[in-house]
DNA sequence: TCTGGGGTCCTAGGACCC
DNA sequence: TCTGGGGTCCTAGGACCC
């Protein structure tokens, strides 16, 4: 039998296929999922040229015609969950990268289920019959190969690569089908007559890295000459817990920088907390209305996870990058990330976090106790009436504004 | 003409230690 | 006093992915 037993399962064109499903009249026509920025398009608006991250305006001027439609993401969350549940219905060994995709090793279930190309086929029918959504597959030897093959495979097809033919199918692809090859390596490599990843495979190795780095040198030539040593990782935790917001284009005034970076401390402390963790290092992040942006980070000798502890640190940060750049006037949006996740938070370590610490061992821990109690009791709150039943009151000014909680939560890693 | 929000990984320079 | 080398951590920035 062929060992080509990974699976790479993709529904195609998600959000807007959802949305399709949901209402009938949708079907067959260009409708994109968001407003001023493209989340998702239908195959329909892509005839046009619309792509998702494309700015609503421009997506317009390409297709008149196009709906745009509200999104109804707990049923993304819901559907999604209900496609990967029936791949892991034929495997444990699944790796989830996202909402609306997997990767899966079938390797132990052949003998249950027949060959991969026969699980593929089965997988893709229960998602059409009890999702009602297509998802393409790739079935290969390796995680890239699969990939590669799900990509090709669309709009709601299936590849198979079998091991005797892939040098073939490589051979004349685009070398931006390669996983890492964006905008800028795609443009490098061409740059140097390198368009296809069979070009890329024969291309020197010390030239490739000399153009892209060492890592990535290393990587791209390994993938371009297929060679694939990543296996499925079935659990994955998040080492890093962010939240960002933008702001359109708001004056530097505490007015705006306080309320915000309330609000997204808020969010990143009660989620670590939720799961019991705590990170040493915060990093802030303020872009200026010209879109360029600057980072700053500290990384604190105890971890946290207290909201006030959170806002304090980020707020230092941000007046500290905006004393750097005197000249700019005008921000458009703010992002908090707590990174140097404690694996398994200790009690003591835990007491740091949340801003109980002595104030002998802590100097300036002010109110720590008190700090935390607040904590608690917002989080309980919460548990009990949803995430908006309490929290900053300064901050209800800007939610109906910014991106539905439902959104975010989409796209957030487990902790 | 002005893209949202959540992540990962890599690079390069400097501090610090042995 | 000057010089060399390796390792680790920290910080800022950037490319990339979904």
């Amino acid at each position: 039998m062929s060992d080509a037993t990974i699976l790479h399962a993709d529904l195609d064109a998600f959000y807007a296929s959802v949305e399709q499903l949901l209402d009938p009249s949708l079907r067959g026509r260009p409708i994109a999922v968001g407003g001023g920025v493209v989340l998702a398009a239908s195959y329909e608006a892509k005839a046009f040229g619309v792509r998702g991250g494309m700015a609503g305006r421009k997506a317009r001027e390409l297709c008149p015609e196009l709906i745009f439609v509200g999104g109804n993401f707990r049923h993304y969350q819901r559907l999604g969950d209900a496609a990967m549940a029936i791949v892991g219905d034929f495997t444990p060994a699944v790796e989830r990268i996202s909402i609306d995709e997997a990767f899966a090793d079938v390797a132990g279930c052949t003998h249950l289920f027949g060959p991969p190309e026969a699980i593929a086929d089965a997988i893709r029918r229960r998602v059409r019959a009890e999702v009602g959504l297509a998802i393409s597959v790739g079935v290969a030897r390796t995680k890239h190969l699969a990939k590669i093959g799900s990509q090709v495979a669309k709009p709601d097809g299936m590849v198979v690569v079998e091991p005797e033919d892939e040098a073939t199918f490589l051979h004349d692809l685009p070398v931006e089908l390669i996983w890492g090859v964006g905008p800028v390596a795609r443009a490098r490599l061409a740059a140097i007559g390198i368009a296809t990843i069979g070009q890329l495979a024969v291309a020197e190795p010390e030239s490739v890295a000399r153009l892209l780095g060492p890592a990535a040198g290393e990587k791209l030539t390994a993938l371009a000459c297929n060679r694939d040593p990543r296996r499925i990782v079935t659990e994955r935790r998040a080492h890093s817990a962010g939240a960002q917001s933008a702001l359109g284009r708001r004056p530097v005034a505490e007015a705006v920088v306080r309320p915000t970076l309330r609000h997204l401390a808020d969010r990143v402390a009660s989620r670590l907390r939720a799961k019991g963790r705590s990170g040493r290092t915060v990093t802030v992040r303020v872009r200026f209305s010209d879109l360029r942006s600057v980072t700053r980070s500290a990384s604190l000798p105890h971890p946290v996870a207290a909201t006030a502890i959170l806002a304090e640190v980020a707020e230092g940060l941000v007046w500290a990058a905006l004393r750097d750049h005197p000249e700019e006037r005008t921000i458009s949006l703010l992002a908090i990330s707590v990174s140097q996740i404690e694996a398994e938070a200790s009690a003591l370590q835990l007491d740091f976090a949340l801003g109980l610490a002595d104030e002998r061992l802590r100097p300036g821990a002010r109110a720590g106790r008190s700090r935390l109690a607040a904590d608690r009791a917002i989080d309980a709150i919460r548990d009990r009436f949803g995430w908006d039943a309490v929290g900053y009151a300064s901050v209800a000014l800007d939610r109906a504004r910014s991106v539905p909680d439902a959104f975010r939560a989409l796209a957030e890693k487990e902790l």
